[in-house]
DNA sequence: GATACCGATTTGGTATACCAAGATGGTATT
DNA sequence: AATACCATCTTGGTATACCAAATCGGTATC
């Protein structure tokens, strides 16, 4: 069986679902007999994740990467500069109409969405702007950072409201870049990854308690 | 024995020195009778040059990259953004004493000098200024942007002209951010980045028949 | 002579056996 | 009762055996 793959993605959803907690020890034993596969795919899944940051060695041994508010504030200022940058790229391009590809994305959320569908849409916004660049790198770059920051936000605590805002400004980055307006799409963009990062902190940081009261590993900035 | 770490670097090694050429092709048998380890270690370090991009998969098999001009360029954009933030960042503490190293660094380099140390120090100035920054997912990517670079300036036909400029570049760029002007360093460093790309691109273009020659695969732009 | 077909070999994917180092727990000694 | 020490178990690192698919040659047929 193709198990390497499966036993890659099944775990990368455990970790980011949190169904394994930030700070958690993993054994390649138990990952072999949770999945049903052996210890060379599991071998191989451990080491892409590794590349991926979701978990780590612990001297000898491999622990789920914990929630690192530091590294939640380092990684905000790798995306300004790498989603400015690709925002850059595309708005001198000429065809623009992937923006209108983002657009009906954005707007297949309404109120009957769930939550969980609402932070997905709000992660590929991201990554889907990167894309149209057209520049491999700095997709992969801000695939990777959202991939980083996915468990960090779902462990927000998020109102309406937020979810509401986040939607607004994204519409507002894509109606600059369908403009051709580089500057305000930018301007947007920046103010738009420090408050989401502003945020995100202040909420994990007002919610460590209860964060490590579930077991999960909180690393303070 | 750790021959896992052993067979990575010396494999890493390979690659990047062009004992292995560009497009060839890697069977994990030959890989582990070459350096004496058995095929877990190899498919271990296997995994990681492929997620540093020096490798990658061949339908079945795999096959160390080819020089891709096209990925040269993006590369070089990458870069930019990333470096240039992490200059930003410098410029903006107060204790910016960790330039003096870098310039020490340099100087190091004299009429003497090897070109192959030439060549490991103008790659490790931008990897040390982006550590400056403190930002670990910045000084990542420079590090990992340069490894990609580095078999492309190694096969670079450079002048001893050349090496030179690129020296008092850098040694402007220190002077900018040594003085704190974000501006200017940015300037400078753009304008680094965007020359070293445009005469690394032009020389491997031009040289492309002697590359492939050589039993180089080479991806045009 | 070209081509289609079949078997042998190669090769990556997987499973598993073995090992050494570190963790664990229990016992004996003080 | 506390602690030092030793046997045992756990666990990651490594080596190897087995498998299926793909590739490569060769032969037989048209």
């Amino acid at each position: 069986m193709s198990q390497m793959l499966n036993v890659e993605r099944q775990l990368r959803e455990m970790i980011l679902g949190l169904e394994i907690g930030p700070g958690e020890r993993l054994t390649e034993r138990w990952i072999e007999s949770r999945f049903g596969a052996s210890r060379t795919p599991v071998r191989a899944a451990l080491l892409r994740l590794e590349t991926e940051g979701l978990i780590g060695r612990d001297g000898r041994g491999w622990t789920v990467a914990p929630i690192n508010l530091a590294e939640l504030g380092q990684i905000a200022v790798y995306r300004e500069a790498v989603e400015v940058a690709a925002v850059r790229l595309t708005t001198a391009l000429e065809d623009r109409s992937g923006v209108e590809v983002i657009a009906a994305m954005l707007d297949s959320c309404d109120s009957e969405t769930p939550r969980e569908e609402w932070h997905r849409v709000g992660m590929d916004f991201h990554i889907e702007l990167a894309r149209l660049s057209g520049n491999e790198f700095l997709l992969r770059a801000v695939r990777d950072a959202m991939t980083r920051l996915s468990r960090a936000r779902w462990l927000e605590v998020r109102d309406e409201t937020a979810l509401g805002r986040a939607w607004a400004e994204h519409h507002a980055i894509l109606a600059a870049v369908r403009a051709g307006d580089a500057d305000e799409a930018t301007r947007l963009l920046s103010a738009h990854i420090a408050g989401s990062r502003d945020r995100l902190v202040t909420s994990l940081h007002d919610d460590r308690r209860g964060l490590r009261a579930r077991g999960f590993a909180v690393v303070a900035a």
